[in-house]
DNA sequence: AACAAGACCTGCATGC
DNA sequence: TGCATGCAGGTCTTGT
């Protein structure tokens, strides 16, 4: 799944493509992904124009005619490109739109985890699926004062409370991983440990590999490319993320970086630099 | 209430 | 070559 680097990627290619631009065709090529599309969902794409592209968290929202918005997340496996090539559609292209200009937008999405929604643009901030999510991590107010107060009191594991989008958005298990151990910290320490001065660190380091990611261009695994085609290339910045067995790149310890699991989802990290 | 596990899907790498 | 297994960027639901 494309994490918030990738989703912001995304959109900031997209945007280039199809702001402004009239949808003259939309395609529906099944009826739902993980939950069915919504009703009208064809009729509301064909004509309208498209206005600006927002992000929240890893979902994306496009503006749509005077009033509309879509709302699109791209579960672990999802893809939007945009281009002028009209080839004929591929496997688990789920939605085509032609535009005015010719551009093609293709939402294809294997695992079909995706999802697709409309709404009206004021009731946004009400819609159930962003409503209570967590801060944006690159906006003001995302700081160590604030994951010290939103940790407080969990139990849970660190890795499981960042992964936790009510507490902040937009992280997934790549850039967790990468952020916990940029902050020396352990997957597994308790998350109401995480208070002070190390509150403080994660914050940090959580805004420095959400940076340095988007300016990268995401990461390309099996299935992202940005909205041109191109791949990312932080994948190749990773330090620990898919890295088992390696030296991490701050020490040379035998045993290298740690696989486990956690809450049914892998960990990777350095046991001798992240406590 | 909080937390972990299971479910939802397809595709790919690995090992026999 | 085929088949079985396990794993993958997420999140929603179920069960303890």
């Amino acid at each position: 799944m494309p994490e918030l680097p990738e989703v912001e990627t995304i959109r900031r290619g997209l945007a280039l493509r199809i702001s402004g631009r009239q949808i003259v065709r939309a395609e529906l090529r099944r009826p739902d992904l993980r939950r069915p599309f919504p009703p009208m969902l064809a009729e509301r794409l064909q004509g309208a124009r498209i206005g600006a592209l927002a992000r929240r968290g890893k979902y994306l929202l496009v503006e749509l005619g005077d009033t509309g918005l879509l709302l699109l997340h791209l579960g672990m496996s999802g893809r939007i490109t945009a281009g002028l090539t009209n080839t004929p559609p591929e496997k688990h292209d789920h939605v085509i739109l032609t535009l005015d200009d010719g551009t093609v937008v293709r939402f294809n999405d294997p695992r079909r985890f995706g999802l697709i929604d409309y709404l009206e643009r004021g009731a946004a901030g009400l819609h159930p699926l962003l409503a209570g999510m967590g801060p944006e991590p690159l906006e003001p107010g995302f700081d160590g004062a604030y994951l010290d107060r939103a940790l407080a009191g969990k139990l849970t594991p660190i890795k499981a409370a960042l992964l936790d989008q009510r507490i902040v958005a937009g992280l997934g298990n790549i850039y967790v991983c990468e952020a916990l151990f940029r902050a020396g910290l352990s997957p597994r320490r308790l998350a109401a440990t995480v208070a002070g001065a190390r509150a403080v660190r994660l914050a940090a380091a959580i805004r420095a590999v959400l940076g340095e990611a988007i300016e990268a261009g995401g990461s390309s695994l099996r299935d992202y490319v940005q909205a041109n085609g191109e791949l990312g290339y932080f994948q190749h910045r990773w330090e620990v993320y898919g890295k088992e067995g390696e030296p991490c790149s701050a020490c040379t310890c035998a045993e290298g970086v740690r696989r486990i699991v956690q809450s049914g989802r892998s960990t990777f990290y350095c046991a001798k630099r992240q406590r």
